[in-house]
DNA sequence: GCGACAG
DNA sequence: ATCTTGTCGC
C-alpha cells in the first residue's frame, strides 16, 4: 500500500513533543467504524545486543482470522525509549513494512496506546494518521487513566478515562490474565475500538492481529541471528 | 508526604 | 522490549 508522507522525523524529544501537540489536534475518534473486511496487526522486536529492530504487519480476513498476507522488515534503531515517546522509535519501520503490503487493510491493531496518552498522541495515534487508517491501540500495560479492574470473564471490560473523558476501555481479552488497555487511534472511536479487540479475541492475552504480528516480528528475529 | 510512565 | 526454570492447570 502507498502513502503520503505526513512529516520530517524529530531528532529531539523536545522536537516530538512539540510535533505530537501539533499532529494531535488531527486525530479523529468521534465516529464508529464500518463493517471492516481485513484487520492488519502489527508489532516490533528488538535485536539482543544490537539497535536494530524487527517489524511484522500480518493481514487478516476479519470474518475467520485467517492470516492473508504478512510482510516484515528489519531496520537500525533511530530513536530512544521514552515513555510517551515510543511512536518516533516504532513507527519508522512499521511505515517501512507496510509499504510492502499489496492491498490495504480495513483497520490496524498495534501493541500501545492511542489516545489514552499524556498528549493524547499515543502510537495507535500516531500511525493512524500516517496510513490515514482505522487504528486502534490495545497496550499490555497502563500509561494514563483511572479504571477499575474489569470483571474475570473474557470480553469483560471498564471505561478507561482520562480527565473525566472516557478514552479507552481496559479489557480482559481471556479468563485468567491481565487485562489490556484498548484505545482508540485514528478514524474509530472507544466503542468500535474496543468492538474489534472483542472480535479478534484469540483465547490468548492478545488478540489475533497483535498476536500473529508479535510472532512474525520474533520470527524474523531468529531468523536474522538473535 | 509521595505514588502507576506504552515497547 | 529482553534475559530466565520450573511449575501449575487443562
Amino acid at each position: 500500500m502507498q502513502f503520503p508522507p505526513l512529516h520530517e522525523w524529530p531528532t529531539t524529544e523536545e522536537a516530538a513533543v512539540a510535533l505530537q501537540n501539533e499532529l494531535a489536534a488531527r486525530v479523529d475518534t468521534s465516529a464508529p467504524v464500518g463493517a471492516i473486511e481485513l484487520i492488519a496487526g502489527c508489532d516490533i522486536a528488538y535485536h539482543l545486543t544490537e539497535p536494530r529492530l524487527f517489524a511484522a504487519v500480518v493481514v487478516l480476513k476479519a470474518s475467520d482470522l485467517s492470516v492473508v498476507e504478512e510482510c516484515t522488515v528489519t531496520r537500525e534503531v533511530t530513536f530512544p525509549y521514552v515513555p510517551g515517546l515510543l511512536s518516533f522509535r516504532e513507527i519508522p519501520a512499521l511505515l517501512a513494512a507496510f509499504g510492502e503490503l499489496l492491498r490495504a487493510p480495513g483497520a490496524v491493531m498495534l501493541d500501545g496506546q492511542g489516545i489514552a496518552h499524556p498528549r493524547r498522541f499515543g502510537l495507535a495515534c500516531h500511525l493512524g494518521l500516517w496510513l490515514d487508517l482505522p487504528c486502534v491501540g490495545c497496550a499490555k500495560s497502563w500509561l494514563v487513566g483511572d479504571h477499575t479492574e474489569p470483571g474475570p470473564n473474557a470480553g469483560e471490560a471498564t471505561p478507561l478515562s482520562l480527565n473525566g473523558e472516557t478514552v479507552g476501555a481496559v479489557v480482559r481479552s481471556a479468563t485468567g490474565v491481565k487485562p489490556v488497555f484498548v484505545s482508540p487511534g485514528h478514524k474509530i472511536d472507544v466503542g468500535s475500538a474496543t468492538q474489534l479487540v472483542r472480535a479478534t479475541l484469540s483465547g490468548y492475552r492478545h488478540p489475533a492481529p497483535t498476536r500473529a504480528a508479535h510472532m512474525a516480528a520474533n520470527r524474523l528475529r531468529m531468523e536474522f541471528g538473535v
